[in-house]
DNA sequence: GTCTATATTGGGATAGAC
DNA sequence: GTCTATCCCAATATAGAC
């Protein structure tokens, strides 16, 4: 019981966190409200502010790890020299950190309006993007080739759609499919 | 002069929509306020609002035409007989219907959110791509199946990332990318 | 048909008590 | 660390003049 305060902060800050990205989700970042995070967890509006000073700053510190593992699959890819090693490793761990899309902003972080608008953050997921291209295809990938990366890169919709199937056999659906998009760009 | 009032009623009328169609698509739904159609037009809220009711009706109205466009598409198809002409006809005018996609809703229409807290517009939406399904694969399509038809449904994130193709490119380009995923399928 | 003016609600955000 | 109370502003929507 010593640690109150600090694991109680902690307890707080994930649980905002956590309701948010719920919320975001579902209602979208635009029709979420301080005030329904607030009352979803049960507490006041102003207990949310202590933690994070604005609204923005909430989806940013959600979006931060998605970034962050995106960036790191690609830097493994990169030191994979083989070729068609390099785009198999690129295809599979894009396809688990799609299956784990629940829990993690994946599947809104493209589609939701707000990350359109806010610079920072699409700025640094169109980059990611682009890196991904050119360890697939080269520095000047086909017309073809880029229809292809650009229909794979949003597989989050896939998921949702077929959400009655178990984690295994999604991936195992999703590798095929994207293996037969991009092997005959 | 001679321009009446009904002329100027519908010339309006179709200005709100326009401007609406343009600020939806590039700040999403909920962060288009009526005061920003109204401003961008050069004219009051009020005046919007003699035209619309709500906001939500400016929505209504601007999706009614593509889903309409996609009952027709469907319905044509339906009479194709032949299973691998009927597959041709469903992705060409998809594809078609994606290209022209500026002048219609159907890039924001399955990613803004508003369309997931919209029953009336969502279930008209999810019947109709149930009914696409169908009519591609038969009442029973394998999960392959279904993630390919998923997977090409959702064919207006390409298009905005090719923007620099002619139309005509870009048609042809989709055209190969969906017969690929399709008939690999 | 378009305007000005206003009602009303709810949003993000802060101050200060406990 | 959490609360109550409040500020300020922008949003949707309406009333009534021209």
């Amino acid at each position: 019981m010593a640690v109150t305060r600090a694991a109680q902060a902690e307890k707080t800050r994930q649980a905002v966190l956590d309701t948010a990205r719920r919320l975001f989700l579902e209602h979208g970042f635009d029709a979420t409200s301080l005030q329904l995070i607030a009352d979803t967890m049960g507490v006041t509006k102003a207990n949310v502010y202590y933690y994070f000073r604005t609204k923005i700053a909430i989806l940013e510190a959600l979006l931060a790890p998605t970034v962050e593992a995106l960036a790191e699959r690609l830097d493994a890819a990169e030191r994979i020299t083989d070729r068609d090693e390099r785009v198999e490793h690129l295809i599979t761990t894009w396809v688990d950190q799609v299956v784990t899309a629940y829990r993690t902003l994946a599947p809104m972080s493209r589609h939701d309006p707000i990350v359109r608008r806010h610079e920072k953050i699409s700025r640094a997921l169109a980059e990611l993007s682009e890196r991904g291209l050119r360890l697939m295809f080269g520095s000047d990938p086909t017309v073809s080739q880029q229809a292809a990366y650009w229909l794979i890169s949003d597989l989050g919709v896939v998921n949702r759609r077929l959400d009655t199937l178990s984690d295994d056999d999604l991936r195992t659906t999703l590798v095929e499919l994207c293996r037969r998009v991009i092997r005959g760009a």
